[in-house]
DNA sequence: CTCCGTGCAAAAGGTTTGCACTGGT
DNA sequence: ACCAGTGCAAACCTTTTGCACGGAG
């Protein structure tokens, strides 16, 4: 079920790890292909539980390993969660993400002008090099709003 | 070593304590005490080896609990992170915060210029109720910058 | 032939849970 | 006296590491 998006973010994987010496392998491409049919933000494990119907035989150490690569040449991120379980992301274009305190449900943002606002600190602690931003948002999903209503849940992160 | 903002905010635990019904006990009160302390965001070990000395005995357990019961009544928060260890703010106030992406570290950005430009997000996903945001520069800081200049490191979350 | 990626198993974190005890209210 | 908080140990979950095999250049 590869869509054009998927086959050109693959040729794009296949030129990073050219320019950056790493060999190609069917594993690499088929976890890469996985994260990138999710908009979920799956966490390592459940790209295993997707990857090894494709792979049987598949260990969930490469996994770990292709999704560490993946992160490291800039195929897709990690991006940040308070929960202990690391998650992907395959969209590297800077956008935001919502995320629900109760369930840590996290979903894309698509505002453009929310980064036009942003501009760099004007005080920026010991002269830290910028590279980019994103801005987090939290509260409730409409889900958990519905289910249990006034239910625990922490508050958001500052 | 408490200061006036210290014992303020342990007044105001007591406060939330009473409110939401949960005792208060030794090790919640310095438990916080020791988390007020930091600026550095610390892991929940980072917070067991500081209390031990004070509270001889305390378990890693009671520390994980009390954390988790600090930050469901709001004392403290839990941050995003992108590693495997929770870490906790005593900030509770509106900031936002500098990512090193190279060593993990973490510090508060006070510039309240950023929190005002931020407006909330015109096409929020599937009735979503917003409660707070928060912004996350990512980047090098400059004693990583020093050490190893051009080293590895993952790009920034998006 | 030589590397390097992979699989397996074990170890290394980090966090939670069951159970008995104890201390506060 | 009761209930909830605590300590201990063990379980659990996530991630990393050592080592041997095997396939690609």
């Amino acid at each position: 079920v590869a869509t054009n998006e998927t086959h050109e973010r693959l040729r794009d994987f296949d030129e990073l790890c050219r320019q950056q010496g790493f060999p190609l392998t069917v594993q690499r491409r088929t976890i890469l292909e996985a994260v990138l049919e999710r908009t979920d933000h799956p966490t390592a494990d459940q790209v295993y539980e997707e990857v090894k119907e494709r792979l049987p035989g598949v260990s969930r150490t490469t996994v770990y390993r292709v999704l560490q690569l993946l992160t490291r040449v800039g195929a897709i991120t990690r991006i940040f969660t308070r929960g202990a379980a690391a998650r992907f992301d395959p969209v590297v274009r800077r956008h935001h993400h919502f995320v629900c305190v109760r369930c840590d449900g996290l979903v894309d943002l698509w505002d453009e002008g929310i980064g036009e606002l942003v501009r760099m600190p004007s005080n920026p602690p010991g002269s830290f090099e910028i590279e980019g931003f994103s801005v987090y948002f939290f509260g409730t999903c409409a889900t958990c709003r519905a289910t249990w209503e006034g239910a625990e849940g922490e508050p958001g992160a500052i």
